[in-house]
DNA sequence: TGTTAACAGTTGCATAGCTAAATAAAGGGG
DNA sequence: CCCCTTTATTTAGCTATGCAACTGTTAACA
């Protein structure tokens, strides 16, 4: 019905991926976003909030939300910055760090099994015409 | 940090197309989900919930309560299916049709903007690959 | 014809995302 | 030093989405 508008598409797709996303991360009583966000704070530890919100791509609201569900699970602390009181900064447990590993494994497992399914030039090749779009329209 | 990911990729392209839509379709007092709900409606009226779902790729709970506040706009009406009692058929109504023409040049003028920005054979790449995927997925 | 299975829609509950407005901390004139 | 502006985060309120479970309808069939 909508074959070639560009957001009914991408929309459908990030749908239908956020389902293997979800399975992967699962077994670690994760959702597929905080698995992003843990991810994000655990390659750089004592990042502030505002710059996560930005790598994630979200906004500063959804990134204060999910940050309050990786807290409650004891995942992630939050410190207040010494340099400027105004910024928090994030920082990963030593569960957290246990996690790393298991989920970059996880992680690489389920884009393995895509870019076997739809092979690796074209997954290489959407990927890069997503994220092109994404600059040329920022 | 997540550039060779196509579900951060995907689902932040969403995020962003979104916003352009929810321009487009505010002067409607319609949100982009709903707009093309409609749309999707006015071009096959009586269509079953259950065919709505399916051709917007979304859940039935969510055709439901999204379906739920075009009825609330009086934009649509549900009638039960004579052939199978189970199955509810949506209609346009009066109103609705004369938003038809309106909504459908709004939209065009989205993609056009998106398409002048980006250029038109990087728009069809990118939407051909992403459905590729969507279709190989599925 | 009564029972059971399958199917369409709805409801309950949860997560993720956004904008706008509120709070809190710096920083800059005057 | 006080007031005003800017910046970082949080809070409030809303929409969209999904899964699981429930309700009602149809169909199969013994």
């Amino acid at each position: 019905m909508f074959d070639h508008c560009l957001y009914f598409n991408t929309a459908a797709l990030a749908r239908q991926l956020e389902r293997s996303w979800a399975d992967a991360y699962a077994p670690f009583g994760l959702t597929a976003p905080q698995g992003f966000l843990l991810r994000a704070v655990l390659r750089r530890p004592g990042i502030l909030q505002g710059q996560l919100a930005e790598v994630l791509s979200i906004s500063r609201p959804t990134a204060t939300r999910a940050l309050d569900g990786l807290v409650a699970k004891k995942l992630v602390t939050r410190r207040s910055s010494q340099l400027d009181g105004r910024g928090v900064e994030v920082h990963p447990t030593a569960g957290a760090i246990a996690l790393q590993a298991p989920l970059d494994k996880a992680s690489a497992a389920v884009t393995a099994r895509i870019k076997k399914v739809i092979g690796g030039t074209a997954f290489a090749d959407v990927v890069a015409g997503v994220r092109g779009v994404r600059t040329a329209l920022k």
